[in-house]
DNA sequence: CGGAATCCTATATGATACTG
DNA sequence: CAGTATCATATAGGATTCCG
């Protein structure tokens, strides 16, 4: 089905940067300004969730508003191709949710090959 | 639901790296030889699917067998813990499937705000 | 406030040569 | 063949500073 150069190279090359995924999660419930994306997402800085959004904003998944007021107020918000990926995240999550002791106790049991 | 330290943050780090789940997808169908993964999976190195494959083993998603022969033979195989990862990784191929027109348009379309 | 610019560091990846 | 070691490079990420 994928591997090598075909589409799905493409679904891996959005969701295999750090923070892509963890953006668009945290726009699910609706468009959130900058500063409190930083907040709910916690340990991103200011230089990477620009690049993230512009990238996101590049692939069509995410829109820009910005509003001509003093001081500066801007806006992100999915797009229906933003949100079409909402259920594939969320596929993650339940498994992370469901199988995170089995990570850790693997994690926990192993030991290199000598 | 995940964001910051939760356990979803757990399944992003499996997922982040480039290969992880290129390499899952590729044992989709049973125990492969390193050689062949290489093959199938085509612009990896060796050392970056060794690596992979450890940080697999690691996580308890891939098992190793080595048998003792001459010249060496390695076989990497999916656990269950890893095969329960296939439907996750395959939403975002059928993700990728149905919308990477829309994608490529977007980027076509792109243009920086002034 | 949003974000661009700069500088610095850590990590990821690849190519090559070498070992058992 | 499987895998390690080494070197060299590219990319990601963070911290800080400055601007409109």
């Amino acid at each position: 089905m994928f591997l090598a150069d075909c589409q799905a190279r493409l679904a891996f090359d959005l969701m295999t940067n750090t923070w892509n995924a963890v953006v668009v999660w945290s726009l699910r419930h609706g468009p959130r300004r900058p500063g409190r994306l930083r907040e709910e997402i916690g340990g991103i800085s200011v230089k990477v969730l620009t690049e993230t959004l512009r990238r996101l904003e590049f692939n069509g998944l995410v829109a820009r508003r910005a509003y001509a007021e003093a001081p500066p107020r801007v806006e992100y918000e999915l797009t229906d191709l933003g949100r079409s990926l909402l259920g594939p995240i969320e596929a993650f999550g339940e498994w992370a949710f469901h199988h995170a002791d089995e990570v850790m106790a693997a994690q926990d049991r192993y030991e290199p090959a000598p």
